[in-house]
DNA sequence: TATTTCACCGGAACCGGTTTCGGTGATTGG
DNA sequence: CCAATCACCGAAACCGGTTCCGGTGAAATA
């Protein structure tokens, strides 16, 4: 059913019709109401296809998720409550989310995925997960004038929109609470280095040894994959380490899990004879034994964030970058007790 | 940079350009190396949008996921693996998917979502996730009679092209095991039956206990919400009853992770005294303490089986429905000891 | 009464492609 | 030598909307 055979049955022009539908004010109030009622019972939805094509704009926002993870999964828990509530928050303004994978093959800084993505039409804006610090994607979008947000900042932080966590106040925070409870050989377990939140982690765990007076060993600054069985296998090299540290700061909820098997099998206890801290406050925390003590970094209020820089930023409002840092919380829980 | 940019670059008429990037023979070969080759160097890239409007495909796959969890997650693990792999199975046939939201407040089988992507251009076909029973999306679709593929069949199993795991055999298979290990008290955690997989995996359990010459206690077959917490609350009522059951078989991992919690809070060791299986095997099983037996079944697969079958309907390929039943494989760990 | 204003609507252009149709000039066949 | 065939290309219609432009009749103004 087109706008063309309503026209007809109404015994009216397409434009007419058109405008009767989207409320111009030069059309009478009995065929405005004649039209949208004829409209509501026939079930006329206007194609979005041609409206697209005519107004050049989409009402789409486009995200290209990063290659599955090894354990085939197509996207982390984190990333799922923050597209949750992104989608949420779209909605609100009549945005949708297309959602595209790169190929398995990719890295995931991968131009290839992005420029289909910009051919005008498909998407209005796009959404550049997990920033490297320096990040090609940021560099093409910015190149080609292409409206994005990206989660992470990049290391040149160059002035676009962006929202992130304090990755650094993070994990500060977290090693300053291991000092506070008597550790001194504390451990961080982290990713790969490119990713700029790994760096900015990675900052925040030396500033904290820093303050508190404690010495660096590179030995327990170690890099992981993102898996429970990365973390756990990581954690086998750490812990075989002299002195073997007292406190391991985890990157991530799942390296905290695998870690805590590598501890069972070294003949710790996790929560008794070694401390652990996670990252990303999973469900699953509350459920490790002991639970696992994490870091709330709060993606619902992320994904909603993006979601309003998204509609600022379609509304035209280019005035200047709009930016958000969100603070992080630590959730206490059992498994980093005080050291005796 | 649109068609017509081109062609007047290039001295010709839009249709030829046209015909040249299309390989229509109609086109001297001359022309069409340098049409091709002005094309490639200027970057043209024809705008999908339009293509759309005139061929009346997207050759896109539309997927709306259920409202977001309690625990405000986008997506369930499971259908993360499954959508990833359908993504990429997808992308083989040129194919996208277009994921979309419930609004929070419908019930997961509310038809205005669909009615939305069934809107001619938006998609192409339409994949309808976890059916229920009596499912009005599956309805509606064949009603209007636009392709569909579902995850999961219906009661009346109408003929669509559909994919489901065998849940009936799943769970009947881990009463039986349950048995050969001593159980005779033996409980089953479900969810809301109005699920078709719900009602198939509850009848695997009471064909189970039935094959095995063991009576049928109402109370240990319990409904639960997804989440751990839900299992856990769920776990607390159950161990409650009298005579309490000695193994206890969960529709979930998150539900059987939950009920651990539960059973250590009865003082009962998961493992030791008590029989406890999973559903799922996601990637936790292995770091839950002990390790949890669980049911595998291969959503990679279903990923890929369900993406085949969109590209054999949107090939024209309707002659008869295609469907397939997954066959499950329980996962042995230390979660489900022989009874003593 | 003549002219301007106004409300309202239809015609047509347009978005950027694809595809049908028809028309060249060259080549082949009778 | 004329007609039929052929390779190749341009004009134009079309997909389904939106929007500019102009035109009508009635009402307001001079």
């Amino acid at each position: 059913m087109s706008i063309t055979q309503l026209a007809k049955d109404l015994n009216l022009s397409k434009s007419t019709v058109s405008r009767a539908l989207n409320d111009y004010p030069d059309v009478s109030f009995e065929t405005r109401e004649r039209v949208q009622k004829r409209a509501e019972e026939i079930g006329y939805i206007p194609n979005p296809v041609a409206q697209r094509l005519k107004q050049g704009k989409s009402n789409a926002v486009g995200v290209v998720l990063p290659p599955p993870l090894d354990n085939g999964a197509f996207i982390e828990p984190f990333y799922s409550t923050m597209l949750g509530s992104l989608v949420i928050e779209l909605e609100k303004s009549g945005l949708q989310l297309l959602v595209t994978t790169q190929k398995t093959s990719a890295s995931d800084d991968d131009v290839v995925s992005y420029r289909k993505m910009f051919q005008r039409g498909l998407v209005d804006a796009l959404l550049i997960l997990r920033t490297h610090s320096n990040d090609p994607r940021v560099e093409f979008a910015l190149q080609h004038n292409f409206p994005f947000v990206t989660y992470g900042r990049t290391e040149k932080e160059t002035k676009h929109t962006w929202v992130d966590v304090d990755h650094e106040q993070a994990i500060y925070s977290a090693v300053i609470r291991q000092v506070g409870r008597g550790h001194r050989q504390i451990a961080f377990i982290s990713t790969k280095s490119r990713y700029n939140y790994a760096q900015l982690r990675t900052e925040g765990y030396v500033q904290a040894l820093k303050d508190s007076g404690i010495p660096f060993y590179p030995r327990w600054l170690v890099e992981s994959g993102l898996n429970i069985d990365d973390g756990y296998r990581t954690a086998l090299k750490l812990l075989k380490t002299e002195p073997r540290p007292t406190s391991i700061v985890c990157t991530t909820d799942d390296i905290a899990i695998g870690t805590m098997t590598a501890c069972r099998e070294f003949g710790l206890v996790p929560g008794k004879d070694i401390a652990i801290m996670g990252y990303g406050n999973s469900a699953a925390c509350e459920h490790t034994s002991p639970p696992l003590t994490s870091i709330e970094a709060f993606p619902k209020q992320l994904g909603e964030k993006i979601g309003k820089f998204f509609t600022e930023r379609l509304d035209g409002n280019t005035s200047d970058a709009l930016q958000h840092v969100q603070s992080t919380k630590i959730i206490e829980r059992d498994s980093d007790p005080v050291l005796t």
